[in-house]
DNA sequence: TCTGGGGTCCTAGGACCC
DNA sequence: TCTGGGGTCCTAGGACCC
């Protein structure tokens, strides 16, 4: 086999960059939900030693002090460029796999015979051209290879081949274990323990060893290591086996009230993803916790109802969510974060009907596709009463320094001056 | 003041069955 | 007095990913 992984470089800084050209040169960096932690860093950002993940009001000073262009997320952007990538990439093979928002493996087992690296610069030109976006390209026999190729590409001209290649041992021993797919600082604390230090040392390792110190998990790393397929492209994703949807607060929240209007929310945005895949629910959990970092108070809750007959009615389950929610529900606490997970999800067309049902199914479906065909026209046109009404929502995820939607709303279009 | 969200897979242990 | 073995299913928790 021949994997490629497409990955684009600093994904959401390079979407923020392709409609702000300013940016380019200048320290750039996007922050999670809530304006909370740093997910996105340009080089500039890496280079100013800014960590993966961590807490943006620790750094602030710092950032502001060199400068740096800092942006909240806007999922808008991101995942409309996303799939400009995407459909670009599909033009240079016969199979691909999407893997996240900013990644793809390609199967480009048919093109043993060109020049590997050759092949990936010109997916790289084309994709810049066509998107704005800077990928970078790895190739090998495995996807935990190509992956690695593509960390090794991130630091070299854009491209790495690790087929055709003939100091592969030496990389490998060059290798920290945690730059290997699947394998993070736990994994990585007990191969120590065995003496295991490098890429090198794991894919030579015996497998009775690993099975006991990381299971089956660990026994298909050095394989594929070895250049032995554990994980093929994975296609048409597999249906979703919970569908979650969870927030924390902009500000912290204390009254039931408001805590059951975030709830109904949740179950809003939840049931509209399972209907959007054909999908109804047989189980639903509701949890609350208090902020992780509050030293005086901690309180975490979860309560889980089955449904009688399975589910993708919002208001139905804003129902029952509500229900969960009183018994978990304590006064006094500050309540940081909520959540709704909806589980055993199944085919709509598969329902097992319950004699005592009192929800007229067919008229709940014609009231959600009405519902759903409005919002998909202008998102949140029509909610429910119980999420409360927007103005007041002061719980509300904060996103602060937002850019414009450029391509997904006309009342955001890019704006080009004339001199 | 301020610390993301949404997933998957694997394993161990308990409940239950014959 | 004496108290099996083998299986399935479910759940919670841990590890990992982006």
């Amino acid at each position: 086999m021949i994997f490629a992984l497409v990955d684009c470089n600093n994904f959401y800084v390079s979407c923020e960059r392709v409609f702000n050209p300013a940016l380019e040169n200048r320290p750039v960096a996007v922050l999670s939900n809530n304006d909370g932690c740093i997910v996105a860093r340009s080089n500039e950002v890496k280079a100013l030693g800014i960590k993966m993940g961590v807490p943006y009001f620790k750094e602030k000073p710092f950032l502001k002090k060199h400068g740096t262009a800092i942006f909240s997320s806007n999922y808008a952007l991101y995942g409309d460029m996303s799939q400009r990538v995407m459909k670009t990439l599909a033009g240079f093979c016969d199979d691909m796999e999407i893997y996240s928002i900013d990644e793809a493996f390609l199967d480009l087992s048919n093109l043993a015979n060109i020049d590997l690296c050759d092949y990936g610069q010109q997916i790289r030109r084309t994709v810049r051209q066509w998107t704005g976006i800077p990928v970078s390209v790895g190739i090998g026999p495995t996807k935990t290879l190509a992956k690695l190729a593509n960390h090794l590409a991130k630091h070299g001209n854009g491209v790495v081949d690790l087929i055709n290649c003939d100091n592969i041992d030496s990389i490998l021993s060059g290798t920290p274990l945690t730059d290997i797919w699947g394998v993070s600082r736990g994994y990585s604390n007990r191969l120590a323990t065995g003496g295991i230090g490098n890429a090198l040392q794991l894919r030579d390792t015996d497998d009775h060893w690993l099975r006991k110190a990381l299971g089956v998990v660990g026994v298909r790393i050095a394989h594929e290591l070895r250049g032995q397929v554990c994980y093929d492209l994975e296609h048409s994703p597999p249906q979703n086996k919970t569908i979650c949807s969870s927030r924390s607060f902009g500000r912290p929240i204390e009254s039931f009230d408001e805590l059951s209007q975030a709830v109904a929310q949740y179950v809003s945005r939840a049931t509209q993803k399972l209907r959007k895949q054909k999908l109804v629910a047989g189980r639903l959990t509701v949890f609350v916790m208090t902020s992780a970092f509050d030293k005086k108070q901690r309180y975490y809750d979860s309560q889980s109802v089955e449904l009688p007959v399975t589910s993708s009615d919002t208001g139905e389950l804003i129902h029952y969510a509500l229900g969960c929610l009183t018994k978990i529900y304590r006064k006094g606490y500050k309540f940081k974060k909520a959540g709704v997970l909806l589980e055993q999800l199944i085919d709509k067309d598969r329902v097992q009907l319950n004699l005592f049902d009192d929800v007229d199914r067919g008229r709940s479906g014609k009231l959600m596709n009405v519902i759903d065909k409005i919002n998909s026209m202008q998102s949140n046109a029509i909610s429910y009463g119980a999420a409360g009404i927007e103005q007041k929502q002061k719980w509300k995820t904060k996103f602060q320094m937002r850019s414009g939607r450029y391509t997904t709303r006309w009342d955001e279009l890019a704006v080009v001056k004339a001199r």
